[in-house]
DNA sequence: GTGAAAGCGCTAACAG
DNA sequence: CTGTTAGCGCTTTCAC
C-alpha cells in the first residue's frame, strides 16, 4: 500500500507537497500536480481516511440512525440520504436500531461515541429520555427526518396537515362514515408521530359532522400485512365506514386487499386513501398524499454536511411539502352518486 | 475530549499502561484497571478508531454494498448483517448502489479504497467486469449473500432447488397449466440469478408434462407493483394457468391482489405461490420457499470477520437451507377436486 | 506490572 | 510554489 511518503520519495518533492497536490490546494504548479497525479495512479496510491481524520478531526462519515430497514419510508430515507452524502464524499455509518431492541438496550451510542462519525442523522426514531441524553453527549450536527423527535431538529412534513388533508379528501367525497388505520404501535418503538395523525382525523371528521365509530379506528402497525387483517375483520361485521384513511401506502395497500377480499369493491363500495408517495401506489391506483421521502433525506445529509462543514445551524426548518394525488381507489360513496 | 494521555497524566501512569488496562490485557493489576476505568469514566474518555486503527491497520467496519435498500430481500439481508457486526464491535459503511446508478457510475469504489472498511460484503449485486476488477484489486475478504457473483464466494440458497421446490409443490397439487412471474428486468442492473429459475422452472413443469405457455412467463421485475400489473393483464385474458409461482413474495402478493382484483379467487380459481419467506407471507396467508435470509446475512458478517481476524477462507460455503410453508394460497386445481 | 519511545499516514502552521 | 517541523490519539516493541 504506497502512502504519500513513498510517493514524495518517489518524486523527490516533500510529503507536504504531495498532499497539496493531491488534494487540488491552489498553490501548487500544474506540471507537479500532474507528475504526483501520475505517481500516485502508478503506485496504486490509496488515501487513509483514518489518518486524514486523525489529523483533521474530521471522519467524512455521518452517522444515520433507523428505527428499521424494512419499512419503505425508512429505506428511502437512508437512500436519499446517502446519494446525497456519496456525492459531497460522505460515507454513511449504518445503525439499525431493530437489533439492539430485542437485546433490550439499544447501544447506538457505541460508535458514535468512538469519533467515528461527524454528524448524525436520526430517521424517525423514538428515543427514550436516556439515549436522548447520550446523544445531546455527542455534541455535534444532529438531525431527525420524518415526525419530530423531541430535542432534535427536524425535517419532514407537518403529521396533522397531511393528516387533515387526507381526511378532508374523503369528507369533500362525500363521505360522513370514516376509519381511520393508524400506526401507533404500544410494541414497538419504532413508531412516532401516530398521535398527531390520530387527533388531526378526528378532529377534521367531526368537525364535518362524519361519524367515528371508536371501533373504526385501528391500528396497522405501519405494517400491510397487519392492515389487512384488522380491515379484514372490520368489513366482515354487520357496520363498516365508506372511507378509509391510511397512515401509510402499505397499510392503505393492506387495506384495499382486505376489502377486495372481504367482497366489496374499491372504490365503489370503499375509498381508500393513503399517506407517503409510496413507489407501488401508482401501480395500485391508489389515492395518496404524497412526499418526497428521499429528498428529504437528501436535504438532511445537506444540511448536516453543511453545518459540520461550519454553516451555521438554524433553529428549525420549514415542513416538507406534499400533495393530494387523487387515483382510482377514492370515489363519492354509493349513496350520494 | 478526553484522550488516553490525559487519564495517564490525571492518574500518573504511562499512556501504554493506560491503553492496556482499557482493552483488558492481561499483565496489568486489577486495581490499575479499575483506577483507569474509574478516571475514564469521569473524564468521559472516547475512543478514536481513527487513531485506534491508524496503529492496527484495522478499521472496525465492514462495507456492505447493495443495489437497493427497498426491497425486503435486501433491507433483511443488512438487518441481519447490521445486528451480527453490532455485536461483534464492527460497523457497517453502507454503500447504496442506487444512487449512483442514476449518475451512470457506481462509485462504490470511493472509500472502500480509502481504506475505510476491513472487508466487504456484497448483497444480490451484479456487478460490471471493471467493477469486479476493481473489488478484486481491494484486496480484502469479501462474500456475497443471496445469488451467486462471479468470482466472490457466496452465501445463499440454491436458486434453481428453489424454483424446482416452488413449481413441484403446484406440480403435486395437480396444476398443470402453470405461470412464471419472473424477477429479470433489463432495464436495472439490480437483480441477478433470474434467468437459473427461470430455467429451473420450465425444466420441472415440461419434465411433469405440464403446459408452459411462452406467454405465461412474465416479468415482475421483483416489484409487487409491476407483478400486478402484469398479472392483472394476464387474468383478463381468456386463457390462464391455474397455478403460479412466482420468484419472490413481494411479487407474489401483488399477484394475490391481481387475481382478487381480475374476480378470479385464490386459491380457488388460481393457485400462486412465492418465494422467500417475507414478513408479511403469514399475514396474506401465501404459500411460499421460505429462507432465513437475516441469517444469511449474519452467517456473511460472522464469516467476514473471522476472516479480518486471521481465520481460515473457505472456498466456498453450503447453501443456505430453504423449506416449502404451505399456507392457504395453493390449492388442487378446481377440476380435480 | 509498568514505562519510554517510535511510528501508523496524513495535515497544518511556519518558513523560505 | 515548496520544504520543515510538529503533532492528531493510539498501539507496540523493547526495556526495566
Amino acid at each position: 500500500m504506497a502512502t504519500i511518503g513513498q510517493i514524495a520519495a518517489e518524486l523527490g518533492l516533500s510529503k507536504s507537497t504531495v498532499s497539496r497536490a493531491l488534494r487540488g490546494i491552489p498553490s501548487i504548479s500544474q506540471e507537479t500536480i500532474a507528475l504526483v497525479q501520475e505517481a500516485a495512479a502508478r503506485l496504486e496510491y490509496v488515501p487513509s481516511v483514518a489518518a486524514a481524520g486523525l489529523s483533521t478531526g474530521r471522519n467524512h462519515a455521518i452517522g444515520v440512525i433507523v428505527p428499521s430497514l424494512n419499512r419503505w419510508f425508512y429505506s428511502s430515507v437512508v437512500s436519499g440520504i446517502d446519494r446525497t452524502l456519496a456525492e459531497l464524499g460522505y460515507d454513511v455509518v449504518l445503525f439499525d436500531l431493530d437489533r439492539s431492541q430485542a437485546a433490550g438496550t439499544r447501544l447506538f451510542a457505541r460508535s458514535l461515541l468512538r469519533r467515528r462519525v461527524d454528524a448524525v442523522i436520526v430517521v424517525a426514531t423514538v428515543f427514550t429520555p436516556e439515549e436522548l441524553a447520550e446523544l445531546a453527549l455527542l455534541d455535534m450536527p444532529m438531525i431527525s427526518v420524518g415526525p419530530p423527535v423531541s430535542g432534535i431538529r427536524n425535517i419532514g412534513v407537518n403529521d396533522a396537515a397531511v393528516m387533515t388533508a387526507a381526511t378532508k379528501h374523503l369528507i369533500d367525497l362525500g363521505h360522513r362514515a370514516v376509519g381511520l388505520v393508524g400506526g401507533y404501535d404500544p410494541e414497538s418503538l419504532t413508531v412516532i408521530g401516530a398521535s398527531e395523525r390520530e387527533h388531526a382525523f378526528t378532529r377534521t371528521a367531526s368537525a364535518a359532522g362524519a361519524v367515528v365509530e371508536p371501533t373504526w379506528m385501528l391500528s396497522g402497525g405501519y405494517r400491510s400485512g397487519v392492515a389487512k387483517q384488522v380491515v379484514l375483520q372490520l368489513y366482515q361485521g354487520l357496520t363498516w365506514p365508506t372511507g378509509l384513511v391510511c397512515a401509510s401506502d402499505e397499510m392503505a395497500i393492506g387495506a384495499m386487499f382486505a376489502v377486495q377480499q372481504a367482497g366489496l369493491s374499491v372504490p365503489h363500495d370503499v375509498s381508500i386513501i393513503g399517506i407517503d408517495g409510496h413507489e407501488y401506489s401508482a401501480d395500485y391506483d391508489l389515492t395518496t398524499c404524497s412526499q418526497d421521502v428521499q429528498e428529504q433525506g437528501a436535504a438532511a445529509a445537506r444540511q448536516v454536511v453543511a453545518e459540520v462543514e461550519g454553516a451555521p445551524a438554524p433553529y428549525a426548518f420549514e415542513p416538507a411539502e406534499f400533495s393530494l394525488v387523487v387515483r382510482g381507489s377514492t370515489a363519492p360513496p354509493r349513496h350520494s352518486r
